[in-house]
DNA sequence: AGCACGCCGACT
DNA sequence: GTCGGCGTGCTC
């Protein structure tokens, strides 16, 4: 008495541990992929419809599908990433689907003004407002109530007369287009021999493959890839580009649109609500063809998806570190897989993980080999702090402050790089030796004396700034250790007296607005000396910009993480390239307490390859990725003895097995973070070990105690 | 994720 | 005597 077909498993975007089953209504034909409707508890839920086989649940226990939604159905090629990235990180898939089904509201039918046209034949006494209601609506298209009125000059009164006496007929209105086709005809930029060979191999990937598309900064891979990009639209596909920090980056938007004739589609976390939902209607419904956005754009229902542009590739910003975690560039190769699409990983300075993947012949490599136009590689130069000291409470050595000298008296554009915002890093009693820190993470309290206050860059937790010691009580006694951008500014200030010193920090940028405004002034050339922290490396081009000084270059290597040598070069070299972009060469000056290090001196020697041979060879030795894979579990609790027992647990409970090494617990770096204490196991693998397979066995095994929480990393990134 | 159910403190 | 705190558990 069972009827097999009216049992539908529906994915719901909640953390649950399945699909659940509802019951059709007859005669309703429901395939996967469609969005549906459902009665869950006691409320309404917006799932898509699964291709899991449906489960066992008695079928009284079945609710009927409320309603079929009006969209074109999710992808397969969706669906089953979706389980993919579920599967790839111990995740409920219900948890991915969320990240797709993000925007609620735009799975309703957007809310649309009546409007109308004339009623043909309509027998009015014609006034002459009714009369000139009627000349703008001769060309028979269907109008709201206010268009009609401010378009003939009347009132809505008299408009809505005519709607009474059935002079005027409700029509559907055509949708208004949002999102315009971009012209992929325009004729494109002209591109060296070089990049022409290149763009023809982009432009002719068919079917699945992976491309590593590198070249310094300046030698055009953006107009390159935009070739690739012109091509699948013309097959009609719809394309992806993922960039880091997309906000950041209105002049990439600009070349698009000088490229293609129109915006493209943007998605990312600052885009207002009612524009992400027609967005994602857009994407959904086929009329947005292109699609720039942050890692979250990954999981957009693009159903004609033919292309996926990763730019930045090697950028952090693209790992995922809350909820689902994932690495936006490895999910976007597995969507062109599942696709069987093109995917390009753009870059200049490649991801360890890349280069190997390009080097054993799984993705394709092609390489852009020169600057487009004449400008040159910046020098880079390494000042050795040692030699050049700066003095007490300065961080400036003699040979930068020379050298920004130099340049303001040249008339050209300085950049200062320190990566750290705020004004100290540390506040200390000299009576005492009291130190502000967090009372919710292991972290100092960073003063930001800009905004009055002292913050936590971990949790935002914030204090006033103190006048006497909390803890000795003494007035006055209180030192800022070190420096930070606003500190820099200030002491930039007193040197370099008639300059315009400005400084580029997140926390100091209100909007993306504010960020535009400020690079606009810089392009402007506004501004002599911009001090930034990682946030000027990315997107921006200053063609003024001929000196680039490198503050604390060792800023980033300290502390046990595998990857402190890779970020620090990518960062640097990144922040390298802002230096002398158009037709003057650029100088760098990277300052420096082990100029021999070997980042430091492939800095200097511009050797992107031999850097990243050289770590590669380390962590081939050490069997560490790309050699080997790695997982972080996170246990934390906010009770230290729940956590430190549990993670215990689990580490004597880790199946033994031929190759696969158990590391720790031990206290996580950051041990208490927002009052959550952390401890951390790391798994590490050989190539052909199912991860996810021994995971699974282990965490099933160990019963996760009330309060507590793991959190599973696959292919960590970083270690905190 | 919601939402209900459920068992212990300060208020009309 | 109740309102309400959030711990625990369930939703096809």
């Amino acid at each position: 008495m069972t009827e097999p077909d009216t049992r539908l498993a529906v994915l719901l975007p909640l953390p649950l541990a399945g699909a659940y089953d509802y019951a059709a209504p007859a005669g309703l034909m429901v395939r996967p992929g469609q969005y549906v409707r459902v009665p869950l508890g006691n409320r309404y839920l917006e799932g898509v419809v699964w291709d899991s086989p449906p489960g066992s649940v008695a079928l009284t226990k079945l609710k009927p599908i409320q309603a079929v939604l009006d969209l074109p159905p999710m992808a397969e090629a969706a669906r089953r990433f979706i389980d993919w990235v579920a599967a790839y990180t111990l995740s409920p898939p219900g948890a991915v689907l969320k990240m797709a089904l993000s925007v609620q509201e735009a799975l309703e039918p957007p809310k649309r003004q009546a409007a109308y046209r004339w009623a043909e034949g309509a027998e009015v006494k014609p006034t002459p407002a009714r009369k000139r209601i009627q000349e703008l609506l001769a060309d028979g298209l269907a109008r709201p109530v206010s268009e009609i009125a401010v378009g003939a000059g009347v009132g809505a009164g008299a408009v809505r007369d005519l709607v009474k006496l059935g002079a005027l007929t409700q029509a559907p209105q055509a949708p208004p287009r949002l999102f315009h086709a971009p012209d992929w005809g325009r004729p494109g930029p002209t591109l060296s021999p070089d990049q022409q060979a290149v763009a023809a191999e982009l432009r002719q990937a068919e079917g699945y493959s992976v491309t590593l598309l590198d070249g310094v900064t300046g030698s055009g891979k953006t107009e390159v890839y935009f070739e690739a990009v012109a091509a699948a639209l013309q097959k009609g596909r719809q394309v992806l580009v993922l960039l880091p920090e997309i906000a950041l980056s209105a002049q990439w938007l600009e070349r698009f649109k000088a490229r293609f004739g129109v915006a493209p589609a943007v998605w990312h976390s600052e885009v207002t609500p009612a524009r992400r939902r027609d967005t994602w209607r857009a994407v959904a419904e086929g009329q947005a063809r292109l699609v720039v956005g942050a890692r979250s754009a990954l999981f957009l229902p693009l159903a004609e998806l033919g292309l996926i542009i990763v730019d930045e590739e090697h950028d952090q910003a693209f790992k995922q570190e809350e909820g689902v975690i994932y690495h936006a560039r490895d999910m976007a190769v597995v969507r062109a897989h599942l696709g069987g699409i093109p995917c390009i990983l753009a870059s200049a300075t490649p991801s360890l993980e890349t280069a190997a993947n390009a080097r054993q012949g799984r993705y394709k490599h092609v390489h852009l080999p020169s600057r487009h136009g004449s400008a040159e590689l910046p020098d880079v130069k390494r000042i050795d702090m040692r030699k050049f000291p700066p003095q007490r409470h300065a961080w400036l050595s003699e040979p930068l402050v020379r050298a920004v000298d130099e340049t303001l008296k040249a008339g050209e554009q300085s950049l200062l790089f320190l990566n750290r915002r705020g004004y100290a890093p540390l506040t200390l009693c000299r009576s005492c030796g009291y130190r502000f820190q967090c009372p919710n993470c292991t972290a100092w309290m960073v003063e930001h004396r800009s905004q009055h206050k002292l913050v936590c860059h971990h949790c935002g937790h914030t204090l006033p700034p103190p006048d006497a010691c909390p803890s000795c009580g003494e007035k006055e006694t209180l030192v800022a250790l070190g420096p930070g951008v606003e500190r820099l500014a200030e002491e930039a200030v007193a040197r370099f007296p008639d300059a315009r010193i400005e400084v580029m920090a997140s926390d100091l940028m209100e909007s993306p607005r504010a960020i535009t405004e400020l690079v606009g002034r810089m392009e402007r050339h506004e501004i002599d000396i911009l001090i930034g922290t990682q946030m000027v490396a990315k997107g921006h081009h200053f063609p003024q910009l001929t000196l680039v000084g490198v503050v604390d270059a060792d800023l980033g290597l300290a502390g046990g993480d595998l990857r402190a040598s890779e970020k620090t070069f990518q960062l640097l070299w990144q922040v390298a390239g802002r230096a002398g972009r158009a037709l003057k060469k650029g100088r760098v000056l990277v300052q420096t307490w082990q100029p021999e290090h070997p980042v430091m001196a492939a800095l200097s020697h511009g050797d992107v390859e031999r850097f990243l041979e050289a770590e590669a060879e380390e962590r081939r030795k050490a069997g560490m990725p790309p050699f080997g894979r790695l997982a972080g579990l996170i246990v934390s609790s906010p009770d230290p003895a729940t956590t430190s027992r549990y993670a215990q647990a689990l580490a004597s409970a880790a199946p033994r097995q031929e190759g696969v090494e158990v590391l720790g617990p031990a206290p996580a770096p950051l041990a208490l973070l927002r009052g959550r204490h952390r401890a951390r196991l790391l798994v590490k693998t050989a190539f052909g070990i199912k991860m996810q397979t021994y995971l699974r066995r282990w965490l099933g095994a160990v019963p996760c105690p009330k309060q507590a929480r793991i959190q599973v990393d696959v292919d960590p990134v970083s270690f905190y």
